[in-house]
RNA sequence: GGGCGGUUAGCUCAGCUGGAAGAGCGCCUGCCUUACAAGCAGGAGGUCGCCGGUUCGAGCCCGGCACUGCCCACCA
C-alpha cells in the first residue's frame, strides 16, 4: 500500500463519511457497474423498477427507506453474479407539477390561461429541465445503485407512445369509454379525480329539517339534509318501501319549496328509515347515492352547481352565481322566510375532500373518460391467489389487495389539466364522430369536417401503471424487455397498493400476459418521532439529506433499515446514530487489522481455537444474512450483522488475537491471512447495507482488487463450521464475563490482578485467554472437582465448573459480602421456583423429557453455585 | 358502519412452531488497557394494556374489555 494512504489510515481515528462518499460514488459510476447490457432471459437476470419519484420532488424519508431497501436487494443480487438492472426514472406527476408551474407563473404575474396551453406545456418542460435533476442527485447521495444511464421519464416520446398504444387498445377492447357519470369534482384543481384521490375528513355541519309541501295539500313531508343548497336540483323524494309511515304517500307528489318543481315520491330500499325523518330528498346531479337512485328510477338529473363551484342558472335567478357556501346560507334564509325549516342541529360526519387541493369534493355529473375494471381485475386476483405474485409480509397485504380488486369500480381516467398525456381522441366539429387512434386523423372520415383533439389529459397513475414495461421499450420487442421483463421485485409502502401496484398488475397482465413482478415487499411507513405523520405541511418532516450530511449515507441507510419492519414505526435518530457508530467501528477495526498484518492474500488459515471459532461464526452469519435479506427482513439483517461484527469480531475475536498480532517474533502470515479474511467477509456482508464505508475500506486491503460492489457474495462453506471451537470459545467468553462481574462486584480496581484456581472442564486451550481478559492469574486446577484452593475466599461459577478465588490485596470485603448476600438470595429464589416446577407431577409427566431434563440440570447448577457461595 | 394492526425496560422497537423476558439509546459504577472515549468493562431497570379461559406451563393460543393507529365505505 502506498505510504501516504497508510499514513492516512494511521492518523484517521474517525471515519468521516463526508470525505468519502462522493469519491466512492464516482468510482462506481465510472466503472459503469450500475448498468447492464441486455442479455439472457428475465428469469436469470434480476431487475427492479423503482417507484418513480415525482420530477418536482425532493427526497423524503419514504424515498430514503425504499431506496435503501431496493439498493440492498440489487447490490446483493449483483454480488451474487446476476445481471442486474434497477430501472430508474421520474414521473411527470400531473397535478403536482402543474401546481408548481402555476405557482411560478403567478410569481411572474401571469397565469396559465393568459399564456395558453401550448406555452404552458413548454414552460412545464422547461421547469422540469431545470429542477428535475434534484431528486436524481439525491438518490445518488443515498448510494442507490440504479441504472442512471438509462433514465426514464413518464413523458418521454417512447413512453408516451406506449401510453397512447394502451389507451387505444383498451378503447378497442371496450375497456375505455366516455360517459356522463357522477365524478369526484375537485373545485381546487378544477378537475375530476379518482376515488383513490379522495380522503374523508370529519366536518361539523348542520343537519336541517326542511318541510316539503305535499301536492295533495294534506300537509308536508319533512326531509333531513346537510346540504340545503342542493335542493334546488332535487327531482324526487325517496322513502323506504317498508316504512309504514310513508307507504300511502309513495307515488304521490310534493312541491319543491322555493322552486315549485313537482317531486315524485318514490320507494327505494337504500333509504334508511332510522335516519332523520326517513324521507330523503333526491338530488341526482349532486350526490352519489341520489345519482344511483335517480338512474334506477329514471329521474331527471339537474345540475345546479357548476364546475367552478358556483350555482348555475338551474338554481334560479336568486341563487345563480353564488358559491356553494353562500348559496347554502341564502337557501336556508329563504326557507326560514317561508317557515319551511322545522329544525336544525349540529351534525358531525365525514365528508370527501381532495387529497390534492384539500377542497371539499363536489360530486358532479360530468362527461369523462373511464376505464372499466371488471375484466382487468380477475387475472390480477388470480395471479396472487396462485402465488405467482407474493406480498411480503403476506398478511395482511394479500387480503387487502384481494378485497379491493374484488369490489373494484370504474376508474375515472380523464383529468382537466394541461400537464400530462393528452388523450388520443379527436372529435369532429361538424358531426358526432369520435376518433380514438394513435395518430391524429386529418379530417373527419364521415363528413370531411375538421377534427379537434380532446382537451383532457390522463390520470398520472394511468401512465405509471405501465412503468415496469414501458420503461423497457414496450410495445417494441426490445432486447431490454426480453432481458428484464417481468421484473422481480416491486418495493413500496402500503399507501399505493391500490393506486399503483394493483393497476400495474392489471395492465401488465393485460398487455404482456404476465404480472410485472413476482414479489412485493411492503415496508414501514416512517412516522415523525411524536407519532404523527411525517409531512411538510404539518412541519413534521425530517430531511434525509440533512441526516446524510450529519451522519453519512451509510448511517442513514442502516438506521432506516434497522428501524423499519412490517409495521409503521416512529423515526428514531438514535438508530441512524447506531449506524454511524457501526461505520466508525468498522473503520477502526480495519485500522487495527490493516496496520498490523503482513501483506498476504486474505484466506481462512486457522491456527488456533479462536480462529476456528470466528470462521465458524462468520459462516453462520453469512448464511443468516443472506437468508434475511432474501426474505425481505432488512431490520433483522442489519441488526444481526451489527451484532456479529461488534459483539463477536470486535469484542472477542480481535481481543483474543491481540497477543499474537502484537508479538515481536514469530510468523504472522497465517494470522494475517485469517484476519484479512475476517475483515473481507464482514465488508462483503455489510456492503449492501453500508456500501460507502465498506467500499472505502476495501481499497486498503492488499492486492489488486476491483470494486467491492462487483465482488462475489460469499457462498456457503460448510467445512468451516466448527461446533467444537464454538463450544470452547463460548465457554471462555462465559468464564471471562463471570470473572469480570465478580471483580466489579468485589470492588477490585481495574488494574489489579487477582488469582484463582480453575476447577472446570473445557479450558485446556483457552485458560490463558480467560486469565488475560479477566485479569486473573489462574493456577491450573487440572479440571475436575479438586478443591485444593482450600483457603479460597469465593468461588465463581463458570461454564463447566468454577474458579476458586484466592485471597489477595485489593479485595473489598464488604462489597464481597454484599455480593454474596444478594446472589445467595437470588439463587434461593430460583431454586425454589425450579423445585416447585419439578415437584409438579403434571409438569414431569406431560412436558417433553428434554424440557424436564433441562430443568433438572438447571436446578443442579443453581444448587452447586449456592453451595460454592458458602 | 365494516375491516385490519398496535399496546413488552424511561424512549424507539425485537421476541421463530407456547418451555427460566431481548437489542439500541438513556441511566448508574469503574476505566484515557498502544483500533475506536461517538470507546471499553460491569450493572440497575419489565405484574409483557386489563379481565377471564385453554394448558403441566401463556408475552405467544381462545373469548371479552379498554385505549390507540390505519384502511375501506353513497346513510342524507
Amino acid at each position: 500500500m502506498p505510504r501516504d494512504r497508510l499514513k492516512a489510515l494511521e492518523e484517521r481515528t474517525r471515519y468521516v463519511a463526508a470525505e468519502v462518499e462522493a469519491r466512492v460514488f464516482a468510482r462506481w459510476e465510472e466503472a459503469g457497474i450500475f448498468h447492464s447490457e441486455p442479455d439472457g432471459s428475465a428469469a436469470e437476470n434480476y431487475s427492479i423498477a423503482i417507484p418513480p419519484p415525482n420530477v418536482t420532488g425532493a427526497l423524503h424519508m419514504g424515498h430514503a427507506l425504499n431506496g435503501a431497501i431496493q439498493d440492498v436487494l440489487v447490490r446483493l443480487r449483483r454480488m451474487q453474479g446476476r445481471r442486474t438492472k434497477w430501472i430508474f426514472g421520474t414521473d411527470h406527476a400531473g397535478i403536482a407539477t402543474q401546481v408548481k408551474v402555476e405557482e411560478m407563473l403567478r410569481e411572474e404575474g401571469t397565469d396559465r390561461h393568459s399564456i395558453g396551453r401550448e406555452e404552458f406545456v413548454r414552460r412545464a418542460w422547461q421547469w422540469r429541465e431545470r429542477y428535475g435533476r434534484t431528486i436524481v442527485e439525491q438518490y445518488k447521495r443515498l448510494g442507490a445503485s440504479a441504472d442512471y444511464r438509462d433514465e426514464r421519464f413518464t413523458m418521454d416520446d417512447a413512453y408516451a407512445r406506449a401510453v397512447t398504444h394502451v389507451f387505444v387498445r383498451l378503447f378497442e377492447r371496450d375497456l375505455v369509454y366516455r360517459d356522463n357519470y357522477m365524478v369526484n369534482w375537485d373545485p381546487g384543481t378544477r378537475s375530476a379525480i379518482s376515488d383513490l384521490e379522495v380522503e374523508q375528513r370529519s366536518v361539523e355541519d348542520r343537519l336541517y329539517m326542511i318541510d316539503y309541501p305535499l301536492e295533495s295539500g294534506s300537509g308536508t313531508l319533512t326531509v333531513a339534509t346537510v346540504r340545503p343548497e342542493t335542493m334546488l336540483a332535487d327531482t324526487a323524494i325517496a322513502v323506504n318501501p317498508d316504512d309504514e309511515r310513508y307507504t300511502r304517500l309513495v307515488g304521490e307528489y310534493a312541491r319543491l319549496p322555493l322552486v315549485g318543481r313537482r317531486l315524485k315520491i318514490v320507494a327505494d330500499s337504500r333509504v334508511d328509515p332510522e335516519f332523520g325523518t326517513g324521507a330523503l330528498k333526491i338530488t341526482p346531479g349532486h350526490d352519489p347515492n341520489d345519482f344511483e337512485i335517480g338512474r334506477d328510477h329514471g329521474l331527471e338529473e339537474l345540475t345546479a352547481i357548476g364546475e367552478d363551484g358556483r350555482m348555475t342558472a338551474v338554481a334560479g335567478e336568486r341563487f345563480a352565481g353564488l358559491d356553494v357556501d353562500e348559496a347554502r346560507a341564502a337557501v336556508v334564509e329563504a326557507l326560514h322566510a317561508e317557515g319551511l325549516v322545522s329544525g336544525a342541529s349540529p351534525y358531525a360526519h365525514s365528508v370527501p375532500h381532495s387529497q390534492r387541493s384539500g377542497r371539499r369534493i363536489e360530486p358532479l355529473i360530468s362527461l369523462q373518460w373511464f376505464c372499466a375494471m371488471e375484466r382487468l381485475a380477475p387475472p390480477a386476483i388470480e395471479c396472487v391467489r396462485e402465488g405467482r405474485l407474493r406480498f411480503h409480509p403476506e398478511r395482511p397485504w394479500t387480503q387487502v389487495y384481494l378485497d379491493w380488486l374484488g369490489e373494484i369500480r370504474p376508474w375515472c381516467i380523464s383529468r382537466q389539466l394541461w400537464w400530462g398525456h393528452r388523450l388520443p381522441v379527436w372529435y369532429c366539429d361538424a358531426c358526432e364522430e369520435t376518433y380514438v387512434a394513435e395518430a391524429a386523423p386529418e379530417r373527419c372520415g364521415a363528413c370531411d369536417g375538421t377534427v379537434r383533439r380532446e382537451e383532457d389529459v390522463l390520470d398520472t397513475w394511468f401512465s405509471s401503471a405501465l412503468w415496469p414495461f414501458a420503461t423497457l421499450g414496450w410495445p417494441q420487442p426490445t432486447p431490454e424487455l426480453r432481458a428484464f421483463y417481468p421484473t422481480d421485485v416491486l418495493s413500496t409502502a402500503r399507501d399505493i397498493i391500490f393506486l399503483w401496484v394493483a393497476r400495474m398488475v392489471m395492465m401488465g397482465i393485460e398487455f404482456t400476459g404476465e404480472p410485472p413482478f413476482t414479489d412485493v415487499p411492503i415496508h414501514s411507513v416512517i412516522q415523525a418521532p411524536d407519532g404523527r405523520r411525517m409531512s411538510k405541511s404539518l412541519g413534521t418532516g425530517i430531511d434525509p439529506l440533512e441526516l446524510i450530511d450529519a451522519h453519512g449515507a451509510d448511517a442513514l441507510r442502516f438506521g432506516l433499515l434497522a428501524m423499519s419492519s412490517s409495521q409503521d414505526v416512529r423515526f428514531s435518530e438514535e438508530k441512524v446514530r447506531q449506524g454511524q457508530d457501526l461505520a466508525n467501528k468498522l473503520w477502526n477495526a480495519s485500522r487495527l487489522i490493516l496496520l498490523r498484518v503482513e501483506d498476504v492474500e486474505p484466506q481462512p488459515l486457522p491456527e488456533t481455537l479462536e480462529d476456528r471459532w470466528i470462521l465458524s461464526r462468520l459462516e453462520r452469519a453469512t448464511a443468516r444474512a443472506t437468508e434475511l435479506i432474501e426474505g425481505y427482513d432488512f431490520a433483522h439483517a442489519a441488526l444481526e450483522l451489527y451484532g456479529v461484527f461488534w459483539g463477536e469480531v470486535c469484542d472477542w475475536y480481535l481481543e483474543l488475537v491481540k497477543p499474537r498480532l502484537y508479538a515481536e517474533s514469530g510468523d504472522r502470515s497465517r494470522l494475517s491471512a485469517t484476519l484479512l479474511h475476517v475483515l473481507e467477509r464482514m465488508l462483503q456482508l455489510l456492503h449492501p447495507i453500508m456500501p460507502f464505508v465498506t467500499e472505502e475500506i476495501w481499497t486498503f486491503l492488499p492486492g489488486e482488487r476491483g470494486l467491492l460492489a462487483a465482488t462475489p457474495w460469499p457462498g456457503r462453506a460448510g467445512a468451516l463450521l466448527d461446533e467444537e471451537a464454538e463450544q470452547a470459545i463460548g465457554a471462555a467468553i462465559g468464564a471471562v464475563t463471570a470473572l469480570r462481574r465478580y471483580r466489579d462486584e468485589a470492588g477490585v480496581a481495574a488494574g489489579t490482578q487477582l488469582s484463582g484456581v480453575l476447577a472446570a472442564e473445557g479450558y485446556e486451550r483457552t485458560v490463558e485467554h480467560v486469565a488475560r481478559l479477566a485479569r486473573f492469574e489462574l493456577a491450573g486446577g487440572g479440571g475436575g472437582d479438586d478443591r485444593d484452593g482450600g483457603e479460597a475466599i469465593a468461588s465463581v461459577v463458570i461454564p463447566g465448573g468454577v474458579v476458586h478465588v484466592l485471597p489477595s490485596g485489593g479485595l473489598d470485603a464488604e462489597a464481597l459480602e454484599r455480593r454474596r448476600t444478594a446472589r445467595g438470595g437470588a439463587l434461593r429464589k430460583e431454586i425454589e421456583r425450579a423445585e416447585a416446577k419439578l415437584a409438579n407431577e403434571g409438569f414431569v409427566q406431560k412436558a417433553p423429557a428434554e424440557v424436564v431434563q433441562a430443568e433438572r440440570e438447571k436446578l443442579d447448577r443453581l444448587r452447586e453455585e449456592l453451595r460454592s457461595l458458602g
